[in-house]
RNA sequence: CGGGUCGUAGCGCAGCUUGGUAGCGCGCCUCGUUCGGGUCGAGGAGGCCGCGAGUUCAAAUCUCGCCGACCCGACCA
């Protein structure tokens, strides 16, 4: 393996011969691709699709994916994590001792083996490395250890698409930590945290970190790596000042309290058949006018909705799931989402209460919910009848104090002046809401704007949830067994590649990074001269003499034309065209595919400029990121 | 899993309405021509028209069923 200046690795200093090469371009766009990078990737040879969400990769395309994978190894090796090559076909039984072979459900690839036993094609390999760790190291002597592979993953998607980016079979970078408590936990995630910006820095990708939820991997921090791309599937929120949450996980500001003193005391209202929000302004505008005068809007509503938790089971259930009926409080103009109330109560799912599950609650009136008939301001102290009671919650944005048009749980009826705090209390705030523009961030910075992305990593403190599902002790200085603290740390690296794409091509094709070029320069011949032959042969091995990975269009019967599109279409970003100038006057062209210049060299001058241009366009991680 | 669009040569597509022995462009092979922006010309190879049933003298074309691909949604990191 040869080296031209840091940074870059070489694999292969024989150049690339298009002669020969196991490579067909393709004039039209696939059918059946619709994403840009998906379209170039299969157009310019890189990948072929085999099956909805599954790729071979050709000669180009592995080149890029193994430049990337090599800058990823680097940067693990350097944060002190050490490589190891785990089967991804595997049996059931770590699988069940997390829960996460039901948890998984159809996304995962289930099958059997000839004797019928349970097997799977991995997703991700919590259970596995935490298995290998207990089955090594059993001191604290051994910890702190961090483990990675790069390695392909399954997981059968309900619907792939957009090429590499959802796939069903993809290649994943994923990285374990075990440290003996939660500091040790941090200063890993933050190394990984760092050698991930690295990575992500040199390939040429542009990210974002999201504040989010740790969802079906359990454990509490985590953050995830966002390509800023509008073909994404994510929708993060940005603050002002920059920072960026998962929808999940945004927190509302507190509003302030209300002073209430003045407001009237609450009044029943006879509303006769007004129920939806719709009808109970109409009502409200022409029988009820307001002291302020203004119009009433659906914002003075408090609109309380009846949802259902769907617990697993547990032993105070019979062992079976079940469900739990709640009622949450939120503004009328707004509406619920199920998952940032889902996360509220992990590992439950929640969904809208079906008839059937308000059948077991009269007390709740669909039409005339209200907060008096449930949570503590229909509790007695009686246990017999408060077990019946079901938890009453509000929207994180209901201040204290303020005062409400609400149902009064009774048909036709509603109240008005009802008070946050004075007349009704809660069993606890929740973010309920669908998050929209405008609305407000937790940074206090102002107000929140979306972004779609494609998540290209994520990092997680996992905590102890899988080292004690899987009862990975080791011995403390005191000889007393200690749970090890456990994070992971997940790289997508094909989904990667693709996002690369996405961001570095235009109307002629992919314009790749020096960083993960399929080679850094092309060099292409044009014309029927043997003298320019001559000198192309020779610029090449040069340059491959000197360490630099060249794609030589050698072809002879192709015409210059065919040559130039197909350059465009690979994407290599230094071109050299020997050719005319050469025979008229000993030059070179030089291009450069990404920005489009090009500039002209005396032959002999060539690889002494190319050499300066590959180091100044290698990209490079910021200062702080400088180890 | 629900809704929609579509399956014809390696790739992109026409033909189907109105049944009659399958076409175009690219790519591929041969010969010639051209040689710095997908040259031009001539000749050629390549098809279980997704699969199965049915209607018919006759089905790529009509009917029914199945399978598959893609898009939207549900789902999902």
């Amino acid at each position: 393996m040869a080296f031209t200046g840091p940074g870059i690795l070489v694999f292969m200093t024989e150049p690339l011969r298009m002669s020969t090469l196991f490579l067909r371009t393709m004039r039209n766009d696939p059918a059946d691709e619709d994403v840009d990078s998906a379209k170039l990737l299969v157009r310019a040879g890189f990948i072929k699709k085999e099956a909805p969400g599954i790729f071979t990769w050709l000669p180009l395309g592995l080149r890029v994916l193994n430049k990337i994978e090599a800058i990823v190894r680097e940067e693990m090796n350097a944060a002190g994590s050490q490589e190891v090559h785990l089967p991804a076909l595997l049996p059931k039984d770590p699988y069940e001792a997390t829960h996460r072979w039901e948890e998984y459900g159809d996304d995962m690839f289930k099958l059997k083996d000839r004797h019928g036993a349970p097997y799977l094609l991995a997703p991700t390999h919590e259970e596995m490395f935490t298995l290998l760790a207990k089955s090594y190291f059993n001191s604290y002597k051994d910890l702190p250890v961090v483990l990675y592979q790069i390695q392909t993953k399954y997981r059968d998607e309900a619907r792939p698409r957009a090429g590499l980016i959802r796939g069903r079979e993809f290649i994943m970078e994923d990285s374990y930590s075990f440290t003996m408590d939660q500091t040790g936990l941090k200063q890993e995630y933050q190394r990984q945290r760092d050698a991930f910006e690295r990575v992500y820095q040199r390939v040429g990708v542009k990210y974002v970190i999201v504040k989010s939820f740790s969802g079906p991997m359990g454990g509490s921090a985590s953050e995830e790596f966002q390509s800023p791309l509008p073909i994404g599937e994510d929708t993060f929120a940005l603050s002002p000042a920059g920072k960026a949450w998962n929808v999940e996980v945004l927190t509302t500001p507190r509003p302030q309290a209300i002073d209430a003193s003045a407001t009237p005391a609450a009044a029943k209202v006879n509303v006769g058949s007004a129920r939806t929000i719709d009808q109970m302004l109409t009502y409200a505008n022409k029988s009820l006018p307001r002291s302020d005068g203004r119009q009433w809007a659906a914002s003075d509503i408090l609109k309380n909705v009846a949802l259902t938790i769907l617990h697993p089971a547990d032993q105070d259930h019979d062992n079976k799931p079940w469900r739990e009926v709640i009622v949450v409080g939120i503004p009328g103009d707004r509406e619920i989402d199920l998952k940032r109330v889902a996360a509220a109560f992990p590992p439950c799912d929640v969904e809208e209460a079906s008839e059937e599950d308000l059948k077991k609650h009269p007390e709740l009136v669909v039409g005339y919910i209200g907060p008096k008939a449930c949570g503590p301001n229909a509790r007695t102290g009686e246990k017999e009848h408060d077990s019946h009671v079901v938890r009453y919650f509000l929207d994180a944005h209901i201040a204290q104090g303020s005062q409400w048009y609400t149902g009064a749980d009774e048909k036709g009826m509603d109240y008005v002046h009802l008070v946050a705090g004075r007349d009704f209390q809660s069993d606890g705030t929740l973010e309920a809401l669908q998050v929209r523009e405008g609305d407000m961030s937790p940074d206090g910075s102002g107000p929140l704007s979306f972004q779609r992305g494609v998540e290209i990593g994520q990092v997680f403190q996992l905590g102890l949830k899988y080292t004690k599902a899987l009862n990975f002790t080791v011995l403390d200085q005191n000889g007393k067994p200690s749970t090890p603290w456990m994070g992971s740390y997940g790289i997508g690296v094909s989904r990667t590649l693709a996002c690369i794409a996405e961001f570095h091509h235009d109307e002629k094709g992919l314009c790749w990074p020096m960083s993960v070029a399929p080679a850094q320069v092309h060099v292409m011949t044009m014309g029927k001269n043997a003298q320019a032959a001559q000198e192309a042969e020779k610029l090449v091995h040069q340059l491959s003499d000197a360490g630099i990975e060249v794609l030589f269009d050698d072809r002879t019967k192709v015409s210059a034309g065919v040559k130039f599109k197909d350059a465009e279409l690979i994407g290599v970003p230094l071109e050299i065209v020997v050719g005319r100038d050469f025979v008229s006057n000993g030059t070179v062209e030089i291009r450069q595919r990404e920005a489009g210049t090009s500039q002209s060299v005396a032959a002999d001058q060539a690889l002494t400029t190319v050499q300066s241009l590959i180091t100044s366009m290698m990209p490079r991680v910021e200062d702080r990121l400088k180890r």
